[in-house]
DNA sequence: AATTTATTTAGTAAATATTACAAAATAGAA
DNA sequence: TTCTATTTTGTAATATTTACTAAATAAATT
């Protein structure tokens, strides 16, 4: 929990450690078998969700301040990230249904129109993605639940957040299309078999289980372990990790995966 | 050209009309021929090349602002725009050559640590094509040239400049090969040639003449007009134009190009 | 120890797409 | 009429993708 002194200096004093009119907005997609989920969170004053977002510290880099509030968010470091807007209508965090009675009420501040959080804000869009399973949600400062939504049952979001999800879902499939994105959501060693399932998972369709993976190997990309994982009944398959070299050379240039 | 009261206002009272923090630069490509260029400015009070950039004024949406910057520049208004990334480093706008005698000398003004142009300023990149024939270049409020360059002679660029350079042109490369973005560069009726060319020349690279328009035949996405164009002593070329439907269908779903 | 089960993996034929090149078409100039 | 430069169509060779089949095999069951 926050205390009501740390909600005031934030309210008070934040532009003086954060950089004002920017923030960053993170579309945290998590996928666990063939579930697609993305994290929001509801705020405590306004009535829809929000993408969990932040401010960016004076001393910090985009990316670095997308890493701290996913770690915040999701209680892991280091996830993937990528930048995918940047959104900066001039009414673009426009509501209706913000509580003035109980912001006063939880922060004992009357905000007024000078104070840095109300003056128009821009905002990065990061995505980012993780096994939500391994993920342990915590709400934030102005917020009081955090948590995983199917992605095809979102509920009402706020401001622009909608068309951030949108935008940030097309973004993460191009993306996922030209560039061997798995290297930071697989473990080090895997299946053939959880490749292709997070690859169904994030594009939302299926792929042919046999000529899937003949794709990433004719392209150099994965490289056969000796080593089996035996799992149940049935013929134990291998493992295989990303060969380094070909990956970051295609992450570098661009490859066309189907 | 610009009055010193009108610069002096800028620097005094800019925070007021314009949001603090936030910038924009634009990578403005040119073609014409077989030439890719970009438009660069030559600041007045530092030492290296700039890319033309400005402030987004209270009532602007993001795009808006980038349309006023490109076409303050060019002289050509509503070109294709899109955003390719957005620069945060805390440090980005380090420079060693800022000339501060001269800044006093021109300005009026000493510049003290609370201005708002002093500020740590994140940055959103937006890149354009045009034609650089079609184009007027005009330097702006703190620069003196505004000139093409020929994108495989850049001269020395200040800042983060050259990263943003090559982050335009990646994310415009990405862009042409899965949207038809050539609706925005070629004249309503165009031939064959002149979208091979135009397509050459962005990409940067040598593609079959013979088989390229197949592709965008095949799609759907031209439609041959009975029209010709008569331009020397051969066979005359049918005119083109896009197939509206097709064409949105595959701006908004994507399409693979060569 | 043989059989069954579930799944991985290799293999392949057919369909499709790409590439490289050749040839035909044609508008205007000579 | 012939020549020239370029557009446009055609095609054979090659490569890739797709859809499907069959073999392999680890563990469970009999």
């Amino acid at each position: 929990m926050y205390t009501q002194a740390e909600i005031k200096d934030f309210i008070l004093n934040g532009h003086l450690h954060y950089v004002p009119h920017v923030s960053i907005d993170c579309a945290i997609f998590g996928y666990h078998g063939q579930q697609l989920k993305i994290l929001l969170i509801k705020n405590k004053f306004i009535k829809g969700w929000c993408l969990p977002g932040g401010y960016i510290k004076r001393t910090e880099t985009l990316v670095k301040a997308a890493n701290r509030i996913v770690k915040e968010r999701t209680g892991i470091g280091n996830l993937f990230l990528q930048q995918f807007k940047t959104f900066g209508d001039p009414d673009r965090a426009k509501t209706k249904d913000f509580d003035e009675e109980k912001w006063f009420e939880k922060t004992g501040i009357r905000i007024t129109k000078k104070n840095w959080l109300i003056d128009q804000t821009i905002s990065v869009g990061f995505y980012s993605i993780t096994d939500f399973e391994k993920s342990v949600p915590k709400p934030d400062l102005m917020s009081d639940e955090c948590k995983w939504f199917d992605i095809d049952h979102v509920p009402r979001v706020e401001f622009d957040h909608k068309e951030m999800i949108r935008e940030a879902l097309q973004t993460m499939r191009i993306h996922l299309y030209h560039y061997p994105i798995g290297y930071n959501m697989l473990p080090e060693k895997f299946t053939l078999s959880e490749i292709h399932c997070l690859y169904e998972t994030l594009l939302g369709k299926k792929l042919d289980i046999s000529n899937f993976p003949k794709k990433l190997i004719t392209l150099g990309l994965l490289k056969k372990l000796s080593e089996k994982r035996s799992i149940g009944a049935h013929r134990a398959p291998h493992l295989y990790k990303f060969e380094k070299a070909a990956y970051d050379k295609a992450l570098k240039e661009g490859v066309v995966l189907s």
